[in-house]
This record gives C-alpha cells, structure tokens and sequence, in this order.
DNA sequence: CGCTATCTTGACAATCTTCAAGGCCTGTGG
DNA sequence: CCACAGGCCTTGAAGATTGTCAAGATAGCG
C-alpha cells in the first residue's frame, strides 16, 4: 500500500470530517488519520445522478460524508426494487471481489469519501477494528434485508405502509402520543421500496388518514396520531 | 479466553470434520485447531426441530457440520416467511449484540458446531483470516438478500418459480442441456421462500411442464428441459 | 394393501394493478 | 398579479393475478 500524503492539510479532510463518528471510520484513531486520507478521495455527486452502477466491477467503495442515496435493483422491463435508502456514514461497495449487486442514485447533492479495492484491504489488515465495525455494519443490514423479506413476502399493502412509517430511520421529531415525520423521497420511491404501486401507496395512505390513524398536513409531511394502532396493523398483532 | 483441551483426542474433531474445508473455520491452521476447538463444542439436532428462535438473545453462534436448515421469520398470525435455506459450512448468528433476527428449523438431522459469543469475539480477535472470511460471507449473504427482495417485491409468481429453480445452490446434477434438480424440501417451504401460497407453487409449476420448459417426474425432482426460455422468464428479458 | 401426508386442480373471492381522469402545488412568463 | 404549464399526487373503474376454500389424486410407508 503506497502512502501518498495529500500536499496540502494532510489531515484535515478527516479531522473535521462530519461523518467521521458515523462511519466505519472511527475505528482508526487520530493519530493515523494520514493512512484514511492517503487511502481515500472525496468527491462530489449532483442530485439524481448515479454513482454505481448493477453489474459494474466493485473496484471501488464510498463513504457517504453528506447527502442521501437510493440503492436499487432493476430488470431489463423497467421494474425496479429499491433495496435501501444510505444516509450519512453509510458504507457502499462489498467487500468481496465480483460486481456491485444493486445501483445507488444520489437523491440530494452528495459528497462522498471513495476508496479504490486494495487501499480497503490495506487499511482492514492495518486496523482490525475498523474490520470489526465493518462486519458489526454489514450484519445489521442483513438483519434489516431480512425484514424487508418479510415485508414484501408476506404483508399486505396497508401492513407494508404502516411497517414503513414507523421504520426507526425515518423518525424526526415526536410530542407527546403523536409523532412528525418528514418523507425524504416522492411516492414513487415508496413504492418502489415496498414492492408495490404509487396508487396504492397513495390509498392506503388516505386510508390510515381516514381511519384517523396518521394526518398528512403536507405531500411530505406524515403525523402519526394513533401510533398504538398502527403498530397493531404493521405486525397484524 | 480459557483453554479447555478436551479430554481426548483433542484435535481430531476438527481435523477431521467434514465442514472445515467449506466453512470460515479453514482460515486457522492446522497447528491452533486447538484453539478451536477449545472454543467450540458439538451437537445434535433431530430434523424439524427449531435451534434458534428469533427474538432470543444471541449468546451462541453455530457452523453446520451436517445437515441443513431453513431459516425464517414469522408473524403472530402464522404467516411465514423463509429467508433462506442453510447447508454444510453455514455460519448461523450474529456477531453484533442483540436478539436473532430469524428462527432457524432443522430439514434434517443435524451435526453443529457452537462457540459462544465470547468465545467467537476472541477467536476472530486471534485470526483476523477468519474474521476477513467471515465479513465476505456476511456480505454474500446480503447480495443473495438483496436478490431475493427484487424478487418478492417485483417477480410474478411465474418469475419466482424459475428464478427459483435456476438457482445455482439448488444444482445437483447436468447432462447435455437438461439438468436434474433435487429439492430438498416441501411444496410448502418452496412458497414460504418465494412468497407465494403452494397452490400457487404448485400451478406454476404445473405451468411450466405443459410448457414443455420443465418435467417432473417426481414429487421432488425437475427436469430442466429448455433452460434458456427458463432464464428468459426469470429475467423477464 | 390401505392410510396419511402431500400435492394438484377447480371455482370463487379478494387484493392489487392498470388505465384513465382530475386536483393540487409550484414555478414561470406574459 | 395572474394565468398557465408540468410534476406529482389522488381517486375511480375495470381487469388481472393471486389467495382462499374445497375436493380429489398421488405417493410414500407401515
């Protein structure tokens, strides 16, 4: 593994970096911050353009530093299922040689923090706990795979909307009984990532708010107002 | 880490076990089976009984030795959902902390091998071989994850069936261009994987012989006849 | 040789998708 | 300032796929 320093503020780019205690990356101390950055290059992706690729060779890997991202699968008619949303801190690529196994489209203008294959593998024999972290990662997205299996094999569209706002990732704020959620992504995403149409996202969110389970003050904008009740639909209890 | 040899032959289990070759146990040599073997222990398991349960905390991780498994997810209400299906060299649990994600049934009867979470933390800190081959599993995993949910959440049940019986974990034996699968489990099981009902599994497969695509000349057996119109159905291309 | 599991097939019902039209919000240009 | 255009979302009606319920066939096993 070369070690090139970067000419200038050799550390700075991690030092100060915001997703630094989010990411994989914590696990190397400050004082060999300069491998990460020789490691790695930042750089940047405008909104909606995508920056892998299914089926292209993993040659390299990134690490969200800000912005958001939509992983997808598609087949060859159009379909597409989207797999995961990644925010700040999460890790794209796999470990493993062979090629990328889903798509990633930057929702917002992103910047991202790349490392090529072998500067990874570098750094995994360098510093066996950001491995660690690594796999602490990666098994609790094969934790959440395994539940969305469960969701798009077995639930119903109304069970599938109501599993998905109250999905932990999506919380913002909460007051009292009633919880405020702001939906980062348009109707067609939902459906997308729940295996199902945007109508019947869009019916069965009028639904619940008929049922006076959720209000929907903005396009974007969900309130939950019965969360009780809406857990008993997400898990048929 | 106490090292408790055991009381005979104290290297033989591993050397001579059947799954080492197969599982991330092959990343320790051959001169510090002792130290895995201090960490692990062996047991049985008659067919259809459940050795993980999800929800339970994750004190114990397993390697199958001998046998197979499915793994699932289930709802209140009975609805299930099968994640995956485990063979010889699995490795089943979590390295995080936490409850298991799925419940794990024996097909068959079953040899494991078990370390306790402690005992899995330092054996990954003393090979980081191991630890390495372990996070390429995990990630493997997460790829046929993600496969598995473009299918149940945008794959027809016709679709389902032939990706199903084009999988190359199902590939027992070819000749010419027909291949003979064996399926190791009930109708039941196969809908529970695809998510579907086994009428469904049972008309589709119906379909596809008077297609002329696929025979069955057993409960449990297919006869791929034209495997490309096979794949042109699972892709859908 | 019959018993019981499992599997297949059929008829009907329910859910979800497809197709179509209309509403709402936002930004832009007259 | 207002009108209009284009997304995005909602709602409705019809159709298709899959699920549910029920009955019958098949196969493995004592």
């Amino acid at each position: 593994m070369a070690i090139n320093v970067r000419p200038s503020e050799a550390l700075a780019p991690c030092l100060s970096c915001a997703a630094r205690l989010k990411s994989v990356c914590r696990a190397i101390p400050d004082r060999d911050l300069a491998c990460l950055v020789a490691a790695s290059n930042e750089l940047t992706v405008p909104a909606r353009r995508s920056f892998i690729e299914e089926g292209d060779v993993a040659t390299d890997f990134y690490n969200i530093v800000d912005g958001s991202a939509k992983l997808y699968k598609s087949m060859a008619d159009g379909r597409q299922q989207i797999i995961g949303f990644a925010g700040v801190g999460s890790f794209l690529g796999l470990v493993a040689a062979g090629p990328y196994a889903f798509s990633a489209e930057a929702l917002e203008p992103m910047r991202l923090c790349r490392f090529s294959q072998p500067a990874l593998s570098a750094l995994l024999d360098e510093f066996p706990a950001m491995e660690r972290l690594l796999l602490e990662r990666v098994s609790a997205e094969l934790a959440a795979a395994q539940e969305q299996m469960l969701l798009l094999g077995r639930k119903t569209a109304r069970e599938r909307l109501a599993s998905f706002l109250l999905d932990p990732r999506l919380r913002k704020a909460r007051s009292g009984g009633t919880e405020l959620l702001h939906l980062p992504m348009p109707r067609s995403d939902i459906a997308d990532y729940l295996g199902i149409t945007i109508e019947t996202v869009s019916r069965m969110l009028s639904m619940l708010r008929l049922a006076g389970i959720i209000d929907i003050p903005g396009k974007s904008t969900i309130l939950i107002r019965r969360r009780k009740q809406l857990e008993s639909i997400a898990a048929r209890e």
